[in-house]
DNA sequence: GTACCATGTGTGAACGTTCTCATACATTAA
DNA sequence: TTAATGTATGAGAACGTTCACACATGGTAC
């Protein structure tokens, strides 16, 4: 009677039925229905050792038939290696990080790699919470695109002393001996110069950062090239600021107007510095391009200005698929000797910041 | 003698060391150490069950003593599922999505899950190789941010199979009977209307997408705000252009002056197109704000204009936490019954590119 | 005394894979 | 003939966890 009753509810749809059509088909499942055994299978489908042409045809159709799928999170616990790249950046919205994880995701997902976005913000606790759920989940390889705090070194180091390989990728971060990958600045401040140089500019002013090495690496590349082509050393000004913001770019255009000179170009140490300049510069009732010529750094929204800003871009994109290759390389044990450091180039975007001196 | 040359080559570095300090350790080694079983261990750490207060200090210790790390992956075999999130998205430099994947990646790993980005490009091929990924890497949930074309609900679908979770998260896709978050684009469309109508604007132009439910609700919005305040509807020009682009709003521009009433005020269906609108309005030779105001939607890059745009801003970090909360509600099996679908209220920014009307 | 509960602990079987080792047969070389 | 080699397959142990179950012990209720 008991029996009867549940099966009326159950028929009834008041009782929830088992919802899971069939459990997943394991490697086990697919043995049997192609006759063999588990390691038979594991090699048809792993692709190593021997099998015959005969017994791999009905491995591949049982597997086929079944929907077999295997199970990543088992091969992780016998390989002791989840097919996981750690991505550790401050914040993805920032579109240089989005560059970078996007050519990373791209190269990463070629191979079979996931990418797990680690946003740490500015919050040191965070990053070593990133790094334990890594460590936890017998991640593959990590990339690193932070500021280099304490805290994130002590991260780093914790997944070497685990055998997981780092890379670095942009940003200040320094990790000892680990491959590295950052974009030429000071051939980007080379090819900013010799931009104006070619229009024909020789008073140029140049606003860098203060304690920045990015920023220090651009003007001397941008130097470089001034003193290479005999532009006079006196017509060139070069103020530093405070940060990378639009308010410094603001300031640096009235220091140098401030000085003797006054240029009849600007290089800003970003876009968004530019996009200051360009304020400044219309508040005095100088035109740009006609009057003064700009350029940024980042090619970040410099399509976003009026006039468009001519920018020196950075390669983001190529920087991330670098940085998986390179990781890739470690993680499967290649042997590539030393940690690598590559240097990308930097390449010229002529918009309309940028003309002719007359 | 045998043993003696070998033990000699070892010690004499030409025979690789084991480079692994020590191994490292496992329940079995903390079990060892403190002198209980592996279920005690697993009952101590686990927070479950009966243990007492003797036991429990002496599990603790030995844990940390030895740096006991629990292995996410063996518990993933037991359990049956990974403490991922899949994250679908175009592309993750459309500062959108970088805004939903930070929210989204912020609860997530507040509650220990990993956010795995899946950037499909305008691939189809690739949704489903992410699919496949996700399936055997036992994802604990996903959350779809694209166009729903048919490849991608198929991935979805077969996730659903598999009893993961899934939830969409802005984007035109829609599967049926999940939990669905969107922005409140009519409310959006209504306070712009309410903003530029409280300046004193009486005529007032809409430049919307065709074919964009997005962009029909806004100006379903705006329309229903100046309806209920008596504007005239003689006075409201409504234009439609082919895709939210710069030039789009340029062409709207041109649309809209050979209009009878010329607006004193625009409403552009995002801020690209609120772009190109300020720039045919200068070609045109009228002010922004002064001759006319001009409102954008999505606060993407508004602060980089000249004059700064007003503009309608999307919750998208919101909307990301939003999602992640929903899913992890369903990933942890709470009764929180039919799909749902949430509205998230949209804000109004006011910046430069708006002003009263004289 | 028996029955029952609450508390505390251990045993050991899974989870689904990989991969070493053992086994078997066929072929070839000496 | 014997031995070695190549091909083909299977048995089963491990990977590190969780958790059902069994087994204690001591207390309380009848």
């Amino acid at each position: 009677m008991r029996t009867f009753t549940h099966g009326t509810l159950s028929d009834c749809g008041l009782v929830p039925m088992a919802r899971k059509k069939t459990k997943t088909p394991t490697i086990k499942d697919v043995a049997a229905a192609a006759g063999v055994s588990t390691s038979t299978v594991g090699r048809v489908l792993g692709g190593y050792g021997y099998a015959s042409p005969e017994t791999r045809r009905r491995v591949m159709k049982a597997a086929k038939q079944l929907g077999y799928r295997p199970n990543a999170i088992a091969r992780s616990l016998k390989t002791k290696q989840s097919r996981i790249i750690g991505f550790f950046l401050s914040s993805i919205t920032n579109l240089f990080h989005a560059r970078i994880a996007e050519g990373l995701q791209e190269v990463a997902s070629s191979y079979g790699y996931n990418v797990v976005i680690c946003c740490t913000g500015l919050n040191a606790n965070r990053a070593s919470a990133f790094g334990q759920m890594l460590l936890e989940s017998q991640a593959a390889g990590v990339v690193f695109s932070v500021p280099g705090d304490e805290a994130v070194i002590r991260v780093a180091q914790s997944l070497l002393d685990n055998d997981i390989p780092v890379v670095t990728c942009h940003g200040s971060i320094r990790i000892p001996s680990q491959d590295r990958i950052v974009c030429d600045d000071f051939q980007g401040g080379y090819l900013a110069a010799k931009h104006l140089v070619e229009l024909g500019h020789q008073r140029i002013g140049i606003i860098g950062v203060k304690d920045s090495g990015t920023s220090a690496r651009r003007i001397q590349g941008a130097a470089s090239f001034l003193k290479e082509h005999g532009i006079v050393p006196s017509r060139v000004s070069i103020v530093e600021v405070v940060s990378y913001s639009t308010e410094s770019g603001y300031t640096g255009v009235k220091l140098l107007s401030a000085r003797d000179e006054k240029p009849s170009a600007i290089i800003a140490a970003n876009d968004l510095m530019a996009l200051g300049v360009l304020e400044c510069l219309e508040e005095m009732e100088l035109r740009v391009p006609e009057d003064v010529s700009v350029i940024g750094f980042d090619d970040s929204f410099a399509e976003m200005t009026r006039p468009r800003l001519t920018t020196v871009a950075l390669p983001m994109y190529e920087a991330g698929q670098v940085a998986a290759q390179l990781l890739l390389e470690r993680i499967e044990g290649k042997d590539v000797g030393e940690e690598r450091f590559i240097t990308l180039p930097e390449r010229l975007v002529v918009r309309e910041s940028t003309t002719v001196y007359r």
